[in-house]
DNA sequence: GCATACCGTTTTTTT
DNA sequence: AACGGTATGC
């Protein structure tokens, strides 16, 4: 063996692992390999989360110190899952890692090195809906009337042309060919927006998801001397989910184990962010990339009863041939009940048949938390919600308004990144048009006047907001809110070399917006409540600029003001981001053709991606699985009926059971 | 020219 | 429910 030795865990600080009796043969092979490019291929279900954590755990037995580790994930709640179950396992602390998503790994590296590629330490990042209006406004400035055109691109798909074309490492022109055909026109004039885009994104020191792995794709090629160091400090690099790497992730992941000691972990019938520029060749190509590739199959599955399986296994036979890894999963576990096909009325039926089914399971035993609801999109979720809010069942939605997207919370975080960044043209938009007659127009005539004073007469941009000649400039009626509201950043900023996060925070409370959220809220208290945790999230932090790229960056935080954490409750997801966890009891609901698969993937074409989501949430529940469609569709415009969704009409008719609501009612 | 009220439309998935 | 577009009023 030659790994390389480091810090040993502390002896007696936890007890020893027995990988051969705690892994099955496969697990356990690929979990002791020998050091070197490994592609590991897991089933779902096969225990793949527990591959990746024994792996580490192993590393560090064997003497690899956790700093030598570096741990990529997709997600964040996969990153905090895997972080948790390491430390469960051996004790050693999630934060003596680099792990996390590529998003926050990249800002990590950027916040310390970005200097040595012209980028400054102060930069804030802009959400996507940010980055939008961002583009929007950049568009403008070269074209007025742009946005006029009925036929051109409105700015998010814009924004989504020029992002696909960065995460899979194509030029525009190839990427509107193919992947946006519809806006073939205006292909001559997309070089010119992205570099304007990317210029001005420069100027206001502000950078996009997309720019946190493009620039350390930068610092890679661009600063070899900086990246060396990293290169020779991890020893040992995992990659998540692997099948969901777009071009760039894979690059960075090549360019950052140059060693090829990557153990790439994956499943290429799980691949599902192909609309985000994943690309399931990186899993398929890895061992052409990383010669000698050891490739390691994990298929017994653990977590589903074999009549779930038989059905997922038969979603699969229903892939166009020819592509990804062959593969069946295994079953391991008893025989359990058939799963249920339940076609309801409409979603007020379906929504009403899951709860009637709930009271049976509680009645049997179940604890809530056992239970999920999946669905394709969010909107889905609707009626689901104002049914079990009539019925008092208290559930926890990954979705909605989250914690960090409302309003009042994404007021206050605009504060901070203005104070940090005063150059942050869209954290002071945001702020501006609270005040009464300002609006889009006024708050940028404000924000220009202010900067080119600030350059001229060599005030900060802040300062320059409070000389008369802006003062002049700002509606009447916002007068005082203006000068109140300047001098709450005033007073934020001084107290920045002096103060801990959380009491900057507060001090934005109690200034000008604490005034200002009384007037403009009803539910004035519950939302003060928010900015209470506000503060004390914060309290976590040494570093403001820490957090508030955390707060970007992890915007799946639940927010269930309703729920205390204590209670057990059902689980309501979209399959997106049940993706990697399981639930003793499944109902996929709106599995009807239109709803999943959208009806606008099936004009698109591309149904295979939908196919595989399927197959993901098929594959979360354990024991029972209740497969949900409303035969009419009441929602928008005229009533139309449904079909059963083509994924189950695919399906042999032995692989489920068909149930009729009306004799149902009351399980 | 700008702010705002109102109306109809439209929902993918996440960092 | 959130967004975008249009009409209206300042």
């Amino acid at each position: 063996m030659d790994y390389v030795i480091g810090n040993q865990l502390q002896p007696g600080s936890f007890p020893p692992i027995d990988f051969r009796s705690e892994l099955n043969d496969e697990q356990f092979a690929a979990v002791t390999a020998e050091p070197g490019p490994l592609l590991i291929l897991a089933g779902a279900g096969s225990g793949k989360t527990r591959t990746l954590t024994y792996r580490v755990a192993y590393l560090l037995s064997k003497g690899v110190d956790p700093s030598e580790i570096l741990l990529l994930t997709f997600t964040n709640k996969a990153a905090k899952e895997m972080l948790q179950r390491v430390e469960d396992l051996t004790g050693a602390e999630g934060n003596r890692f680099w792990g996390g998503t590529f998003h926050h790994i990249g800002h990590r590296l950027l916040r310390s090195h970005g200097n040595a590629i012209d980028l400054n330490r102060s930069f804030t990042i802009l959400d996507a809906g940010e980055a939008e209006s961002f583009l929007k406004d950049t568009v403008e400035e070269l074209d007025t009337v742009f946005f006029k055109d009925k036929a051109n691109p409105r700015p998010k798909p814009l924004s989504s042309v020029i992002s696909m074309a960065r995460n899979t490492c194509l030029s525009l022109e190839e990427t509107v060919v193919t992947h946006f055909p519809q806006y073939d026109r205006v292909i001559p004039r997309l070089d010119e927006f992205a570099a304007l885009y990317a210029k001005r994104k420069r100027k206001h020191q502000v950078v996009d998801y997309d720019d946190l792995l493009e620039y350390w794709l930068r610092l890679i090629e661009e600063a070899p001397e900086i990246i060396a160091r990293y290169q020779n400090r991890f020893k040992h690099t995992l990659v998540d989910e692997y099948q969901d790497t777009n071009t760039l992730q894979a690059k960075i992941v090549d360019g950052m184990a140059s060693n090829h000691q990557i153990m790439a972990v994956g499943d290429d019938a799980q691949c599902i962010y192909s609309w985000r520029g994943a690309n399931f060749e990186n899993i398929l190509t890895f061992p052409d990339r990383h010669p000698g590739t050891t490739i390691h199959r994990i298929e017994t599955n653990y977590r589903s009863s074999p009549e779930i399986l038989y059905l997922a296994n038969n979603i699969l036979q229903n892939q166009t041939e020819g592509k990804g890894f062959e593969k069946e999963l295994r079953a391991s576990r008893p025989s359990n009940t058939i799963p249920y096909l339940i076609p309801s009325i409409d979603t007020r039926e379906q929504a009403r048949f899951i709860i009637s089914r709930l009271q049976g399971l509680t009645d049997e035993g179940r604890s809530p938390n056992d239970i999920a609801i999946l669905y394709r999109a969010h909107f889905q979720a609707l009626d689901l919600q104002i049914e079990l809010s009539k019925a008092n069942i208290p559930y926890r939605i990954t979705s909605g308004v989250r914690f960090f997207e409302q309003a009042h919370v994404r007021d206050i975080v605009a504060h901070l990144r203005f104070v940090y960044n005063p150059t942050d043209i869209m954290a002071f938009h945001r702020l501006a048009i609270l005040l009464p007659k300002i609006g889009d127009k006024s708050a940028r005539k404000l924000y220009n006047l202010a900067f080119s004073l600030a350059e001229s007469e060599q005030h900060s941009l802040v300062d320059a907001m409070l000389q008369k000649d802006i003062i002049k400039k700002v509606p009447k009626a916002a007068k005082d809110d203006w000068i109140s509201l300047m001098e709450t950043i005033q007073d934020m900023q001084a107290s920045i070399p002096n103060q801990p996060p959380d009491e900057i925070v507060q001090l934005a409370i109690e200034g000008w917006y604490g005034l200002y959220l009384q007037g403009a809220y009803a539910n004035y208290m519950s939302r003060l409540d928010d900015l209470k945790s506000l503060v004390g999230f914060a309290g976590r932090y040494d570093d403001m600029q820490d957090m508030l790229a955390q707060i970007i960056l992890l915007n799946s935080e639940i927010s269930d003001r309703s729920v205390d954490d204590q209670e057990p409750t059902i689980r309501l997801t979209t399959v997106h981001q049940a993706k990697g966890l399981e639930f003793d009891i499944v109902s996929i609901i709106g599995l009807a053709d239109g709803l999943f698969p959208l009806r606008r993937t099936i004009e698109e074409g591309d149904i295979e991606e939908e196919r595989r989501l399927f197959y993901v949430a098929v594959t979360r529940a354990r024991d029972e699985l209740y497969l949900l469609y409303p035969r009419v569709n009441t929602k928008g415009g005229p009533v139309m009926s449904l079909s059963p969704s083509r994924f189950i009409q695919e399906l042999p008719t032995d692989a489920y059971e068909t149930v009729r609501i009306r004799r149902s009612y009351g399980w």
